[in-house]
Formats: structure tokens, sequence, C-alpha cells
DNA sequence: TAGATCTTCTAGCACTGCTAACCTAAGGCG
DNA sequence: CGCCTTAGGTTAGCAGTGCTAGAAGATCTA
């Protein structure tokens, strides 16, 4: 009993191991330097170690690292919303987000670019992704159904992709951001 | 000199051909799939030639076939908006933003998560870029300052990729466009 | 017809994700 | 204690990727 849960424990250790290095080469340099190789590598072992912790390969890790990610910018929006309310509180979360997606882009890249396979306003969603999208629900009020808050999810996420891509000036970015909070912080039809 | 114009017409046309097979088979199966051996088939001709006709290779490619895109796609915008003006424009403009993305995703594909370099609210971007910008713009009205449609733009970028991404539920398909353009088709300080 | 040039191909490099087969070290048990 | 099973790790290799150097072929020029 205690040998077996040693071993789990050590298998799990070297699961997060993983992740982390994963998660930590691709902030550095980008998804395309996470190959098999170059994680064995990292945490010290060769590579059929990996499929012999996540079966999936390389997309298995990435799905892995990108549903933390999730957890992470639940929990980042909000703190950023606190107890605010209409504009304030939509302009609070549209910070929150943009600057997590700024400061993380590969893990956002993670997060969206990969097929998870579930969408946010349904039920039985993944838990870490149905959680990110009742934070950004929350901002907008009662007398809402989840089609607000799917359209104000599209505008912050093609707002961070096309600022990253360097489509969007960057001079403008809080302009851009009032302008969203205008334009969902208060009520319309 | 005839000999000189054949000789530049037959590249001209083999480099067509490149890029036409590149679309064909990135539209049917995907970018993974356009690889250089499997173009090179297409064409009738080896690797290296490619090579000869766009020095920077898939890249390159991907990159033609994406200009390409954003002239098809200011033309679409425009046609369906007419000579609509509010609520209406942006309702016709959404409806054919999103519709070409989902007809031809990959090409969509190309088009945005390539770094193309340019910004789109910019007087020396590409021109192609520039034309499906002014299209967008248009709608907006006067009064406006670019912010707005850098707004629109990334909620209809956001959209159409989640909605592609499976995020979004495809029977709010239209309920989100009225929301969109209930937000952007009336004025806002 | 001889020579220069332009075009195309063969062959191969370094890399990718992934897997089969072997080898070794540890744990369970008579 | 010593055997035997099993889990964990390794080496080696497959099929595929983008890309390129150098040889061979076709075509135009003089």
């Amino acid at each position: 009993m205690a040998e077996a849960s040693a071993r789990a424990r050590r298998a799990a250790e070297r699961r997060q191991q993983i992740l982390d290095a994963a998660r930590t080469v691709a902030e550095a340099e980008g998804w395309a330097a996470v190959t098999s190789r170059r994680l064995a590598d990292v945490i010290g072992y060769t590579q059929p170690v990996l499929y012999a912790h996540f079966a999936g390969g390389k997309t298995e890790i990435m799905r892995t690292v990108a549903l933390g990610g999730f957890t992470e910018l639940a929990a980042a929006m909000r703190g950023a919303v606190g107890r605010k309310t209409g504009v304030r509180a939509v302009t609070a979360v549209a910070g929150a987000y943009l600057d997590f997606a700024a400061a993380h882009p590969s893990l956002y890249e993670a997060m969206f670019q990969l097929p998870i396979d579930a969408r946010f306003a349904q039920e039985d969603a993944e838990t870490e992704l149905r959680s990110a999208f009742e934070a950004l629900a929350a901002v907008l009020g009662d007398g809402h159904d989840e089609t607000a808050t799917e359209v104000l999810w599209s505008a912050l996420h093609g707002m961070s992709l096309l600022e990253r891509a360097g489509r969007m000036r960057p001079e403008h970015h809080a302009n851009r951001v009032a302008e969203l909070a205008a334009r969902f912080g208060s009520d319309h039809g």
C-alpha cells in the first residue's frame, strides 16, 4: 500500500514535471519548440517515457496544459471584477482577459487553437471551461441569456488574437477596451 | 521577347497552379496535408520546383493564398451590404463575414493565423487587407473612428473562430449576429 | 552546330511524432 | 533466501516533414 502510493506519487510528480516543462518551453520558444525529444531532455528521461504518462502524445500534453489555463483565466477575471458592476465590471473583465492572453500567449494558444471539443455555454462542458465562461457571464448582469456572453467572449478572443498578431494599433488598446465596455456594459433589448 | 514572355507566362501559370493546388488541398484536408511533396505531386513536378517559384517555401505559398482571401472577403462583404445602413448593414456584413469564414475555413485560417505583418487600420497596410478593413468600417457610418471598426472586427474574428472550434452553440448563430448588430448598429458615445 | 542558360531531377540532410523490442531493476511469494 | 513476474526505462528505427546541393537534361542564343 505504502509502496503502491509511493509509486503513484512518483508517477504523478513526473507527470507534473512533463506539464511544467511543456508550458515553460512553450512560453519561452513557442509550441513548435515543444518536441518530444526536448521534453524528454528537460525531465531527464527518454522519449518513450512521455507516452507512458500521456498516451495521446503531444496533443494530450497540450490539452492538459490548456485546461489548467482556463482555471487560471477564470481566477484572473474574477479577481479583477470583484464587486464591480456595469461598465466598470466589463472594463475590468476585458482588461484581465486581454492581459492574461498577452502575458501567456502560448498558453492561450493551446487553450483555443486546440480542439478541446466542448462548448462554453453548455452544462456538461469541462468544468474548467464552464468556470471561465461563468466568470464572464457574471459581468453582464441578470436579464441576459448566454448569447450575450458568447458575443462578448468572441470580441475578447478576437481582440486578443488580432492584437497579438499585430493587426491592431497597439496605442489604441485602451480605446478598444473602452469601446467594448460601452457597448456591453449597458443594456440592449 | 516573345520567347521571354512565353517563358514568363509559363512560369506564371505554374505559379498559379501551385497556389490553386495549395488552396484546394488545404480546403479539402487542412494545411497539415499541404506538404511540399503533395503539392509537387499535384502539379506534376518534383519538390525543388516549388522553391523556384516561392523562395520562402510553404510559408510564402500560404501567405500568397491568404492575401487573395482578403480580396475575396472584402468583395463578399461589400456585396452583402449594398446600400443598407445601421443595424441592417451590420447584420449583413456580419453574416457575410461569418459565412465566408465558415465556407473557407482553411483559407480563413491562413489569412489570420499567419504573421502577415500588417495592421488593418493603417495606411501602408497591404492593399488587400486595407480594402477588407474599409468594407467593414463603412457599415459603422460616419462619426466613428477606426477604433470601433477594430472592435467590430475583433468580435467577428473571435466569433468565427469559436464557432468553428465548436465552442459556441450552433443553434444560436442567428441570435449572436442579432446581438452583435444591436450593439454595433446604433450609436454609442 | 556549339555553347550558355535555364529548368528539372536525384539524392540526401536534419528534423518531427511515435512505436516495437529488449533490458534492467524492483516487488511479491513459496 | 532465491525465483519469477512486472513495471519502468532504454536503444533503435519507421515514416514522414521542410528544405537544399549538385548533377543531368532541355531549350534558347549566337
